[in-house]
DNA sequence: GACCTGCTGCGGCTTG
């Protein structure tokens, strides 16, 4: 049987003259019948109207009268997405929508984007649909009376959830859900008449929609809650069959194409012959640096591509990347070349065609770009990987192998995110005020604070409002009173700097540079502005700039004619390759062993792996390689893990330190994303330390762990973003930052504070945690270890660097220290080397070019 | 024989 609702949305079909989506009829099914749950389809499949088209023919059934006769208030379905630019495209395809069937809805956005009139406007009168952030649907709760604002909701969607899922971005999300359906709770119990005439459908509905991610049942799990029966879920896969085509450029001379690198233009006249007969290509690069450079290689030896041509990356001033989406929307550019700013977004119909420069890390991620061409119902998504040197080549076999087979990585969810709880306490405190045990039991509700136990609960409460054991003296850190069992922050400085803070997103000071007539262009990093002298050029934004003058933390510059300059890099996350692809290229590796040639790029590299075998050795899968020689520098040791360079680091230094318990040593240590590589000047015992059964053992592997490095720094680290989050420091009004210098000092001191006085607080353990969790992937570290731990030991020793070796050796500015011995043994070592009056000035050669010092980031 | 990495995302304006 046929409802009203649904034959309402079969006309608006016909009339679109659209086909129903393959998945559309079970989404429809689902949610008709009341369930919550998991849409699982990709962008650019008909999600948005997947979801929103059920959501209509039940309110139209429901409310046959309210649909003809207007008589509607409130809001009815909230909307969350990750990205502001979607809240336009989706409210503008949902408001055509309501128009067409003749619903007189009002479908409106609330963003940071969002004026104050129209922000009066929405509480003046609520529209029926919402579309907004997780970041404003906080600022909401911090408003006064927002249960009104949210009484009536019937259904709550999480738009590409995947993306927030394992992100403190996502905690909030789940926070704000839990206290949404308590709403729900409430309003149900209350509501007599209204919209609200059947309590049996009328509790709150949530559905997410999530890309295909390794995780999706625990992703359901998580955005629903513990509160969710699992009768009440659905799981809906479009099964969108997308055709996919995935080349490698093979470089012409695979004998001379470099060992070592990352930037790859030398396959420059490959890519643009690649660009030159598709439509519309995007470029995508690891790094904004990387997008730089090849823009201006693009430039300087296509100079026909001026004006044709684009750059898009997260550093570049908004008004101009707006004007590259635009431009692309409207078929006006060849090109771009962009970073991951251009992963998600709007829509780009004119593109037909993919580039990925260097390793995309995760199979996911090349997935996401190569999507972003043929974006038409039925078109081929056209994809090209260009390996920046010759072994990543093999990660283009490893990427089509690992699609064809449906690997998929996973997002993990994050647990017991204490700084975002407190934000969230904190922000119910400065609207309406909360109540220990009822918030205590909502909370209990989310995945993230399921395990959270009452007296750390309990602790948090006596932090926002005494300020815990630490800063109980301190009148900054007392922001809530208790009235009466109401925690409520009463100050109006308090709230305003409270509601200024709200998010999740920290993000390093950076200079901004605009032109002497004004205009921005975008921005750099201090660090790499202070290498500028005035009048030295340098290329941003794809212009070259002249460096004026800096000035309260904005770099003026102007036109500049020389072509040569400076290229900024900034410093942003390192992306290991995620343990999926990792785990395919051994795979391809072990089939390389074995003298399996059907991949296109194994052919092509058997010039590389014939030399690799003649040097050194092909493992297979059960094998383990060691490579060790000894050069000018000292003794070197080279392991192959292949399990992407956080594990590496962790393991190398792991395994320097077991080393040095039997013969004391400093080690310098580099690595990438295949092995790594310990450098000592010392012989090292290594085949005693491999006769040793506990050298590759996960036993006391926390406490070797901490021994070996510096986790006190890499949580100080982690400690500062936990402290922002959690409103320990204030970034200071907009427009006008405090000084980063100040902040770092503040939170460094907090948690120097902490860390004595009171070392089981809950944010210095958190920041102990993530340390180890995502700096060091702790998982993954063990997972290798015994793997590794099964395999056969190959060590090898070479008379020079094999093709899997010298991009390690020459991966220099990675490189770290660890040092074991004693400094008057260094110092009596050195003294042996160079003669002791030269000790104090002459470090090796070595050490001065790599710097004995750690590398921003730990 | 030859090199030199590190992404994305949001929000807020006036007080002490």
């Amino acid at each position: 049987m046929t409802s009203k609702g649904q034959k309402v949305i079969q006309q608006w079909y016909k009339q679109k003259q659209w086909k129903q989506f393959p998945f559309q009829k079970e989404m429809e099914e689902a949610y008709l019948s009341g369930f919550s749950g998991l849409l699982n389809a990709p962008t650019g499949s008909g999600k948005t109207f997947a979801l929103f088209l059920p959501f209509l023919a039940d309110f139209i059934n429901k409310y046959p009268d309210t649909y003809t006769t207007q008589k509607n208030n409130g809001l009815l379905m909230l909307w969350i997405t990750p990205l502001r630019a979607l809240t336009n495209d989706i409210r503008k395809a949902m408001q055509e929508v309501c128009d067409d069937i003749g619903l007189p809805w009002r479908i409106m956005t609330r963003t940071g984007d969002t004026s104050a009139a129209e922000k009066a406007a929405l509480k003046r009168k609520l529209p029926e649909v919402l579309l907004t952030t997780p970041e404003s649907l906080h600022l909401m709760l911090a408003q006064k009376e927002y249960n009104k604002v949210f009484k009536g909701l019937r259904v709550m969607v999480c738009d590409e959830w995947h993306e927030l899922l394992g992100t403190k971005r996502g905690v909030q999300v789940e926070l704000g859900l839990s206290k949404l359906k308590s709403l729900s709770r409430e309003s149900e119990l209350e509501s007599k008449g209204g919209l609200r005439l059947q309590t049996s459908d009328s509790e709150l509905r949530i559905w997410g929609i999530s890309a295909t991610i390794g995780n999706l049942e625990q992703a359901a799990e998580v955005l629903l809650g513990n509160d969710f029966s699992p009768e009440r879920i659905r799981m809906v896969r479009a099964h969108v069959n997308k055709k996919l085509v995935i080349e490698s450029v093979i470089p012409p001379n695979i004998e001379n194409y470099s060992w070592a690198g990352h930037i790859g233009v030398k396959l420059l006249p490959q890519v643009m012959e690649i660009v030159a007969k598709s439509k519309t290509t995007l470029i995508f690069t690891n790094t904004r640096s990387q997008s730089e450079i090849w823009y201006h290689a693009i430039i300087d030896n296509y100079p026909e591509y001026a004006g044709i041509m684009a750059m898009h990356h997260g550093s570049l001033d908004n008004d101009l990347r707006n004007w590259v989406e635009q431009a692309l929307h409207a078929e006006a550019l060849k090109v771009v070349v962009c970073t991951s700013s251009l992963d998600l977004g709007v829509d780009f119909r004119p593109v037909d065609t993919v580039v990925q420069v260097g390793s995309p890390k995760g199979v996911a991620r090349f997935m996401q770009r190569a999507g972003r061409s043929g974006h038409h119902p039925g078109a081929i998504s056209k994809a090209y990987f260009v390996p920046t040197h010759s072994l990543e080549l093999l990660e283009g076999a490893a990427l089509k192998q690992a699609i064809k087979k449906g690997v998929f990585e996973s997002r993990d969810p994050m647990l017991l995110t204490m700084d975002v709880l407190i934000q969230f306490m904190v922000t119910l405190a400065v609207s309406d005020g909360f109540r220990a045990d009822e918030l205590f039991k909502e909370v209990k509700t989310t995945f993230a604070f399921a395990d959270l136990r009452r007296d750390e609960f309990n602790q948090l409460l006596d932090f926002i409002t005494n300020g815990g054991k630490t800063l109980a003296q301190y009148d900054e850190f007392l922001k809530v009173e208790v009235e009466n069992g109401l925690f409520k922050v009463n100050s109006r400085r308090v709230a305003m700097r409270h509601r200024l803070s709200i998010g999740t997103i920290t993000s390093e000071l950076s200079i901004r540079v605009k032109w002497l007539s004004g205009g921005s262009l975008g921005t750099v990093e201090e660090s790499f502005i202070s290498k500028l002298k005035p009048g030295n050029t340098f290329w941003f934004a794809g212009r070259s700039l002249e460096f004026i003058k800096v000035k309260e933390m904005t770099a003026y510059v102007k036109k500049s004619k020389s072509t040569k300059g400076l290229i900024p890099s900034w410093n942003g996350g390192r992306m290991p390759l995620s343990s999926q692809l990792s785990a395919v290229f051994r795979d391809k590796l072990d089939e390389v062993a074995n003298g399996i040639e059907t991949d296109i790029e194994v052919k092509a590299l058997k010039p590389l792996f014939g030399l690799q075998a003649e040097l050194s050795h092909l493992p297979q899968s059960h094998e383990f390689l060691i490579e060790s020689f000894k050069s000018r520098e000292g003794h070197h040791l080279l392991f192959y893990p292949f399990e992407g360079r956080l594990v590496h680091e962790g393991m190398a230094s792991l395994l320097a330190y077991r080393i040095s318990k039997i013969k004391p040593a400093s080690f310098s240590i580099a690595m990438n994303d295949y092995g790594f590589e310990l450098l000592t000047d010392e012989d090292i015992p290594i085949e005693e330390a491999l006769e040793d059964a506990d050298f590759f053992s996960i036993n006391n592997l926390i406490d070797d762990i901490q021994h070996s490095l510096n986790s006190n720094e890499m949580a100080r680290r982690r400690f500062r973003d936990i402290a922002h989050i959690g409103g320990l420091v204030f970034t200071g009004y907009p427009g006008q930052p405090v000084k980063n210098k100040h902040l770092q000092a503040s939170t460094s001191l907090l948690f120097e504070v902490f860390n004595e006085y009171e070392p089981d607080n809950l944010l210095v353990r958190q920041a102990y945690n993530e340390a180890l969790a995502f700096q060091l992937e702790e998982f993954r570290l063990r997972a290798a270890l015994q793997r590794i731990q099964t395999q056969n030991i190959v060590l090898k020793v070479i008379e020079r660097p094999t093709p899997f070796a010298f991009p390690i050796l020459v991966d220099s500015l990675g490189r770290e220290r660890l040092t074991t011995e004693t400094m008057e043994e260094r110092i009596a070592k050195m003294a042996r080397r160079y003669g002791a009056d030269e000790v104090a000035d002459k470090p090796s050669p070595r050490s001065r070019k790599t710097g004995v010092t750690r590398k921003k980031g730990f």
